[in-house]
DNA sequence: ATTATCACCGCACACGTGTGTGTTCCCTCA
DNA sequence: TGAGGGAACACACACGTGTGCGGTGATAAT
């Protein structure tokens, strides 16, 4: 059984205001007795209950972070960076898996408020049309990470798809590729559109004329087939080049080059997404676009604040940053 | 402001007990009564608050989960594991991360204690000898995750590493490597020391002769980077083969070959533990022990469960699985 | 000596939910 | 017709903490 106030009051000979207000300094208490009863805590090894202390203050300090699952290769960092800044501010963090189940994601939107979280980040998700009006009655402030629907009504935070797409694409430009391929993923609308964007703008600006044979949308399907299956793109289309919608895409399409006796970057050179973990580990070591997990993370939590001290905040679209690493190859050395 | 049972009541014209009551399907309700208030509570989106059933009840339904940082490869599906059952259980997970930062694991300990979680599991710490104390003195049940750190007191689940490296040794002895080197890892105290024994275990068994020149403990560092260093096994000892304490260890042993010159596994075998997700992708895809880790979370989570349900339980010892993929190959192929 | 001032502390209630113990009303049966 | 009983609900309190307000005693001011 757990030591309460009112115990140490009892062992004090005082009422449990005194007690309570002795613990959080208030004046009106002799400096003397303060001193004893915080003494006296110590000693009966007193941990205030932040579930009372909520009940009453009507703020949890707890935030929920909703993925679809912690197995994502670009989640962990942002959690990383989600957890250390609400750390630093006296939160905790609901760790909540949707595994991309619609009756998953109600029940953990209504588990969320039943545990009457202060504030909720979600990542890459269909929220807005799938359960957006779930969300919308939730009176908490909630942040959106690299989301999947445009919700205009809730705060986001983003890596800036179509500019990372075509600074890879101009990257693959400029040591020379003309035909370059793209793969997309249907499974996410969105960020697909656009990176797609970034390439097509990359490759209007530079004078190339654009073959839809070369943009290549493979069947929804696990990321890693899908860069398996992109290998028609070279195959059947003589791509020098190709542009994967991420890394794990990317890699799939390595490894298939590699069973395939195509040597990457000397017959295709590849770029992903994201800079995952792995893809500095594969061989060649790939080049990508980095996005900033750890800063996204960072900066969805200190959303978060803000939006609990009433600031007001606007979204942010962060650049990706173009990591050059050898498996895209000048395609005549010079 | 949220809708509380009291709200229902005055719209329903009874007391918030028959509310309460009502919404329980308590049988002193009557049948019309109970289905109105429920339709009522449905209407009006009322939420119970989990707050004040817990300060009620005395239970959170919340476990608390303390990683060293969720960013280790090895965690995320760990923690997907532990999610899942929990879910599915009622019960929530708070993610905490100590960061191996000894003041970070007083406040993780201490802030789990405040929200009153029903139980903690925690992963890979050294537990025990430094913060055990403050464990022993929660009185929620606690299970420990691959710990370095022998605490009888408390429950664990972990991989069997004397089998695990056995097993690894095993397979490069059967294709005929008699040269071969440990690369471990000081920051991991426990396991180090039993994969040790399990390498020197397989040595013995198929007589040969140990040579302390082979096992190589590079100064603690960065994982990847103790794999850097290990690269003299080879230069300077001869080895054909290489056990390296983890995945991590061991592809940065195969990057610093592949800047070498040095062909894997022509040259040099190697063998990791853990099998990551970076494993797979790497080239030459790693031969490794895979550990569990889906498993291990849900086993560590249902464990959780029968303790609190005060079943007994029994400490887990869980084999790993050899993965051959080709980073190893016989010494004299046939 | 009476009142004002002040330091210091306790009473009572609130937060939202759940439960033991009444309490009321109606029906039944001797 | 009165007692007994049961159905259906309300009262009051508990969980642990925090706070407005009022009270007590001592000292200072008039």
């Amino acid at each position: 059984m757990q030591v309460t106030i009112k115990d140490i009051a009892k062992v004090a000979g005082v009422s449990h205001t005194t007690v309570s207000r002795a613990l959080r300094g208030h004046p009106s208490i002799s400096a003397e007795t303060t001193r004893h009863i915080q003494q006296l805590a110590e000693q009966m090894g007193y941990v205030p209950s932040a579930v009372a202390q909520s009940l009453h203050s009507r703020q949890t300090f707890t935030i929920g972070m909703v993925v679809t699952t912690i197995a994502d290769p670009f989640l962990p960092q942002v959690v990383e960076g989600v957890e250390k800044v609400a750390q630093a501010a006296g939160y905790s963090v609901f760790l909540m898996s949707s595994h991309n189940d619609p009756e998953q994601e109600l029940t953990v939107v209504e588990t969320l408020q039943r545990r009457r979280v202060d504030a909720i980040i979600v990542t890459a998700s269909r929220v807005g049309s799938l359960y957006g009006d779930q969300l919308e009655r939730i009176q908490v402030p909630i942040v959106l990470i690299n989301n999947q629907e445009n919700g205009e009504f809730l705060h986001s935070i983003a890596v800036d798809d179509v500019q990372g797409a075509r600074l890879a694409t101009e990257h693959l430009i400029e040591v020379g590729h003309r035909r370059i391929g793209f793969v997309g993923l249907l499974t996410r609308p969105k960020s697909n559109v656009h990176r797609l964007l970034g390439y097509q703008a990359a490759l209007e600006k530079a004078g190339i004329p654009q073959d839809p044979d070369l943009i290549f949308l493979p069947p929804p399907n696990d990321d890693f087939q899908c860069g398996e299956l992109a290998l028609s793109l070279h195959l059947k289309h003589q791509v020098t080049a190709v542009l994967c919608y991420n890394d794990i895409t990317a890699i799939g399409l390595l490894t298939t080059c590699r069973r395939h006796q195509i040597a990457v970057p000397q017959d295709l050179s590849i770029v992903g997404f994201d800079d995952i973990e792995a893809a500095q580990y594969v061989s060649p070591p790939l080049t990508t676009i980095r996005q900033p997990r750890l800063r996204m993370g960072e900066l969805a939590m200190r959303m978060i604040l803000d939006l609990l001290n009433k600031k007001s905040v606007r979204d942010q679209l962060l650049p990706g940053e173009l990591i050059v690493r050898e498996s895209t190859l000048p395609i005549y050395p010079n």
